[in-house]
DNA sequence: ATATTGACTTGGC
DNA sequence: TGCCAAGCCAATA
C-alpha cells in the first residue's frame, strides 16, 4: 500500500542505523528532494504499518518527537528509541549525541546497492 | 483552477 | 529554553 510516490524517501529512511536519529529535512534532502520535509512527515504516516521502514528513528530539527504528545504513536517512537539507547528527556532527543552522519565513506562504500 | 493542510524549518526575539 | 511569523510545497479538497 506504501504509495511507490514516497519510494526514494523510505529507502532513505531504512538507512538510519539504530541508535540513530534523523530529520526530516535531513531525509529530504539526501533523497534528492529539497524543502520536502513535511513531505517526508506525510509518508512516514502511511508507512506506520510497514515494519521495514525505520520510522521512529526520523525526527523534527530540534531533535524532537513532531507526534501529538502522550498519543499512541508518540508513546510508542518514544520507546522503540529508548530501547535502541537513544535517551528521550521530556520528547526530545540530543542530536548533538544521536544525529546521523553520513560520511562520504558510507556514501561510497557502505550504502552502495 | 483556487484553497487548505500538514509527523517541517529557519530566523528573530 | 520557548513562542511566533514566514517560507516552503506536494497532496487534498
Amino acid at each position: 500500500m506504501s504509495q511507490q510516490r514516497y519510494q526514494r524517501i523510505y529507502q532513505t529512511v531504512k538507512y538510519i542505523p539504530p541508535g540513530k536519529v534523523a530529520t526530516y529535512g535531513q531525509i529530504a534532502d539526501l533523497a534528492g528532494l529539497p524543502n520536502r520535509a513535511r513531505l517526508v512527515g506525510k509518508a512516514l504516516a502511511e508507512s506506520a504499518h510497514n515494519s521495514s521502514i525505520p520510522w521512529h528513528r526520523v525526527v523534527n530539527a530540534k531533535g524532537r518527537i513532531s507526534l501529538p504528545q502522550g498519543s499512541a504513536a508518540y508513546l510508542l517512537q518514544q520507546s522503540r528509541l529508548q530501547q535502541e539507547g537513544v535517551v528521550i528527556d521530556n520528547g526530545r532527543s540530543c542530536l548533538a549525541d544521536y544525529a546521523w552522519q553520513v560520511s562520504l565513506e558510507d556514501i561510497l562504500f557502505k550504502l552502495s546497492y
